[in-house]
DNA sequence: GCCAAAACGGACCATGGTCCGATTTCATTC
DNA sequence: GAATGAAATCGGACCATGGTCCGTTTTGGC
């Protein structure tokens, strides 16, 4: 099973714009602005103490002046930086998220390319559960009022089994069917299924994978 | 197909205990506490009011304080009868649901008994998704926040396929399987289905349609 | 060193939710 | 059928927290 580390070590917010190099007079058209050195320090700052939060006192805890203070930094840039207490966990979320994409689009068989598209798509399955189950109070916090947002990694996840379906040579409507399949991982669902029902990851597993050959065979 | 309304008329919300008879002096054991009357009208009151400030201003505008105000009670009260605001919005809910509800099991075929399970099976998916649709709102609404309860109704639509499965004959994991059935008709899902990637009614049940035959097939 | 643009941060607002003294209800008693 | 009192209910003041606003400070190219 392909492993990946959703908390990695403690510097692991990284500026996505090293602002040591020498920034180019004319930004080019379409790129984003330079991040300001201070912006970028509280940024991190930011991340880190939400982490920090999180990690002692729990996800209930993490109020946005709560995180303010600990990162030394004003509520309202709290809020300027990460729109709101969803957008901060997202931020958040998305750390695991990227490293998870990667091993799909990049890392070794049966996870990544080079390997057969059902197999593939089996390996998928128990991964995305894993990623899922590992940050469901993050997801939820993420996902939950304001019309919750469409989730990008929802989004790549179902465009992902859209094209291994099609890879695999399933016919029908890819994209509703690429949606079935990923439902059950929906966070509602697990919580019930695992806090309620009491069932386990492994029966999860099983169930969703009998799912998939049912929907995959011809 | 089968018809039932969501909002009937203007007095629909009955008391549940009528308190004109004669109550008996001791409770029978077990028995849920008699509803005084100044509560069971308050009630009803904010139920009418909460119904009216949706209808009027969408659901957004329903804030506690509105309700209070518009049901001529204090806040307190509100709280009192309803726990919460999503509390508040699933006893609205319950009223279709229960219709929903006495359709699929007392209706009349093909939804209702009587009729071919696998009929059954295929009507419930459609009336199952007009009424979530229909009450995304207020679905949204009393589900988000807190844990995100494990919503009555749904485990209610899981249940009773699980039951249609094993009539069927299917064989495997039918809580699951059943599970995986309704998956697709999580808010979440619907709303970024509906709203975002524009997919209309039809096709959805179309893939829904689809989606089952290949579970259900042997 | 200058200056415009960007970022900062804390006071302020709205709303969900709690609390507790005042009020109402209703079975019992006379 | 009026008085009584305990239990339930009422309701608004109060609190916590997400989110906004805008005057002040910082940044960094010139």
């Amino acid at each position: 099973m392909v492993r990946f580390h959703s908390r990695s070590g403690q510097n692991f917010f990284r500026t996505v714009t090293p602002v040591t190099e020498k920034r180019r007079s004319l930004p080019l058209l379409g790129e984003p602005p330079v991040e300001r050195r201070d912006a970028a320090r509280n940024r991190i700052a930011i991340l880190e103490a939400t982490r920090r939060l999180i990690d002692r006192d729990g996800i209930d805890a993490v109020t946005m002046e709560a995180v303010a203070t600990e990162a030394n930094v004003g509520k309202g840039t709290v809020f300027r930086r990460f729109e709101s207490r969803q957008g901060l966990m997202a931020a958040l979320l998305d750390h695991s998220e990227m490293a998870w994409q990667g091993a799909v689009l990049f890392g070794p068989p049966p996870l990544g390319p080079d390997g057969d598209p059902l197999e593939r798509l089996l390996a998928f399955g128990p991964s995305r559960l894993e990623t899922t189950l590992s940050n469901l109070d993050l997801i939820r916090h993420a996902t939950a009022g304001r019309g919750g947002r469409s989730r990008p990694p929802y989004v790549f996840a179902v465009m992902h089994v859209r094209h291994l379906l099609q890879e695999i040579g399933v016919r029908g409507d890819l994209p509703l069917l690429a949606t079935a399949i990923m439902a059950p991982f929906e966070v509602h669902i697990l919580e019930q299924q695992t806090r309620v029902d009491g069932v386990t990851t492994a029966r999860i597993n099983a169930g969703w994978t009998d799912l998939v050959r049912r929907i995959v065979r011809d």
